[in-house]
DNA sequence: TAAGCTATTGCAATTCACTTGCAAGTGGGT
DNA sequence: ACCCACTTGCAAGTGAATTGCAATAGCTTA
């Protein structure tokens, strides 16, 4: 499913929101964040380093980074319920509680944003009688697996 | 909040709780079902073995009994977001594998069983889309935490 | 009630998913 | 260009959870 509005992946850009952090737009920094931009789910530590070992940059660089850059707001950072933390790109809806749904396939592992699920009225209201809502995951199998 | 309805938790009947799903009720066994059982949150790996650790248990065996438990039905396992796995008794209110939804509380761990949960028209032809959902976690703050 | 099959246990070692220490390297303000 | 705090690569370390295996003990059945 589409994801949330995704801003032009131009590396000049790019390297301007690493820096109006605060940190340094490295080039290992700079691959991580544009990785985890253009990817269309989120992705794992192990995701991201084997995917940026081809670029010569080291594991702990890339879990440095990641972390770094979820610190900053960049990135946000989920558990799906795998006990594997994942990372996707903020694109700027800084809110800490504006997680979109996600599904997870119980089979492959393999995760998918959904935008805009909604509960319908009266579920929504139930939920809302036994606490703030701040997440909404679905498992299941994917098309793939199923 | 009000946890489930708890049975009387004499070791008779827990121990055929344990019978009853197939498994062998040892001595470590009945200890690990009935800490949890007699806990009022849900106990980490780490805090059900230390408890039974002066009982002469290991570590291993517990996170085995578990595993088995959670396996079993007879425990559920969540995660809250900290990666860590925590237990706590279903009182044989989740069949087997019916996955009714769920709302864990991210503060206090405590989970709450939803009935009915429904998705709107729109959200659930979204999810079909993208593949067969067989489990609805909400997560957030629960009225006591909030 | 004893025998025996197999589930279960204890212990140690291992895996997994990160995290940290440190010396060498480098981005970017001045 | 200079300089130094920020970064990186490499290797070793951590802590949670899992696994291998021989010894032990439920519990079925005879």
């Amino acid at each position: 499913m589409s994801k949330p509005a995704r801003p032009p992946a131009d590396i000049e850009s790019t390297q301007d929101q690493i820096r109006s952090v605060g940190l340094r737009a490295t080039p290992a920094r700079l691959a991580t964040l544009l990785l985890v931009q253009q990817s269309n789910s989120p992705l794992t530590h192990a995701d991201a380093a084997d995917a940026l070992a081809a670029n010569g940059i080291d594991k702990a660089t890339v879990f440095r980074n990641l972390n770094d850059l979820t610190e900053a707001g960049l990135l946000r950072r989920t558990e799906l319920g795998d006990h594997v933390w994942r990372f996707e790109a903020t694109y700027g809806e800084t809110g800490n509680d504006t997680h979109h749904p996600h599904f997870v396939c119980i089979d492959c592992g393999s995760v998918t944003c959904l935008n805009d699920l909604q509960l319908t009225a009266g579920s929504k209201k139930q939920s809302d009688g036994v606490g703030q809502v701040t997440e909404i995951l679905l498992r299941g199998h994917c098309n793939d697996c199923y």
